[in-house]
DNA sequence: TCCATTATGTGCGTTATACGAACAAATATC
DNA sequence: GATATTTGTTCGTATAACGCACATAATGGA
């Protein structure tokens, strides 16, 4: 791609709508300015733009966004099959198992939620398509990261913030590294709190009929229910089936 | 504002990002020039910019979103008291109903779902927060039509497009207002299959403490097993419950 | 209350982008 | 297989965005 073919006008308003997000639900020019390290005029030009199109609010002082700019991510959900061609699959999970189920994709060092089929939320995170977790510490995470070559999952945990968000959580690369070579064995991945204290959760990887890894699918418990010790006996033949069945779904 | 404070650049890549959809996942450049009304030169730069940034893949001929646009509407999730408070009463109240709960917002003609906790999912129709429904045959729609004033609501009647999606829809723009103005006396709205042949649903508004109405929740079940005739009876206490449960955390 | 600090709005020269046409390449049509 | 037709790309130029600097307004302490 030339150079020349960048609409750097473009590119910085994503970055101002990036700047919102759940510490920062309302912005003023300034702080925007400062979270997005692009000048105020700039920004201020492309907030006014948004509240223009209607995709934010402004009240002289404070931007916050609409409900449009859902549009925007709608658009990859309704767009793409994925999501839409795993979620009959994942309620059907989520039922038998009774517990949530989730689907996942990886962006960069995340992964991102895409369908999700919740039973009674009893954690205090608050997950939906959109949402995202650092992938070192989520289950998903883990399956993703084990598809991938080793140097490239080396490469992406150097660039991920290994912060122990539990006592239990796992922070060392090296040590990470060797648990990925475990989950590639044996196929499926085990948290046990390493996100959240009292939160279990385990996942397979999906793949589609050419046999590439396009996605991991999970099932969440909360620890005093199920143990980590007993999730792979519980829900890994109904995580494998739901596997199975999207393996060949899945172009 | 001034003229000079709109970044054509910006709205231009954000109607291309539109432009992908339900029936199109993957767009050539001639397509989404089309569909967009701008310059093939133009939309070509902004897809080539929107695959620089990783929101895009692009083969050579095709492109297509990636899952990193959830993160421009989860900036909106995530940003918004509105959706995380809602969700847990949400959650309640579907378990308590045993059918599936939403909550909504309008922006335009149509009504934007923001939150959702769903019971096994019946319907053909599959639904999760950034999804659109024309509000006119929707009940959440409905509700939040009679919260307007009446030439308000009219006008969003004017721009819509009243197409009839089964014999039971109602299309005729001063029936809906006489509607609406019932929905308003009588404080919610049902929807006997307008929508969809074997679906009705119920909805309430929800105002915040200052009493202004801020967003709908709905119930919605098959007519097979709720009549709409029984549609009230069986779920407007709870509805008004939590309706007036939100009345007094949302500020 | 005043002053220091920080935020917002505007004018302007420089730079970069959008436009439209023209060309090249790939498809479709006959 | 030759001709239309559509699609992708390039290029020069008019134009619009950028970012700096300054002016003005709002905020917060002493």
């Amino acid at each position: 791609m030339r150079e020349s073919d960048f609409v750097s006008g473009f590119a910085r308003g994503l970055k101002v709508i990036e700047a919102f997000g759940e510490t920062r639900p309302k912005l003023t020019i300034a702080e925007a300015a400062k979270l997005t390290e692009l000048d105020r005029a700039t920004v201020r030009r492309c907030l006014l733009t948004l509240a223009d199109l209607g995709y934010a609010d402004y009240d002289g002082k404070f931007f916050t966004l609409t409900p449009k700019v859902l549009r925007l991510g709608h658009a990859y959900l309704s767009a793409t099959p994925l999501p839409l061609m795993i979620q009959p699959y994942l309620d059907q999970l989520s039922e038998k198992a009774g517990q949530s189920a989730s689907a996942s994709v990886l962006d960069g060092t995340e992964v991102v939620y895409i369908a999700r089929a919740s039973q009674k939320r009893v954690m205090s995170i608050n997950l939906s398509p959109g949402s995202r977790l650092p992938a070192y510490c989520a289950s998903m995470g883990r399956v993703l990261l084990a598809a991938l070559p080793e140097a490239e999952a080396r490469s992406i945990l150097d660039r991920s913030e290994l912060k122990a968000n539990t006592p239990l959580t796992k922070t060392d690369p090296n040590a990470l590294m060797e648990e990925l070579r475990r989950v590639r064995d044996q196929g499926y991945a085990v948290i046990d709190q390493e996100l959240e204290l009292g939160l279990c959760s385990i996942a397979v990887p999906v793949e589609n009929d050419r046999g590439r890894v396009v996605a991991a699918i999970n099932i969440g418990a909360p620890a005093a229910h199920v143990p980590a010790a007993e999730m792979a006996a519980r829900y890994l033949p109904l995580l494998k089936d739901t596997r199975k069945a999207l393996r060949l779904v899945l172009r």
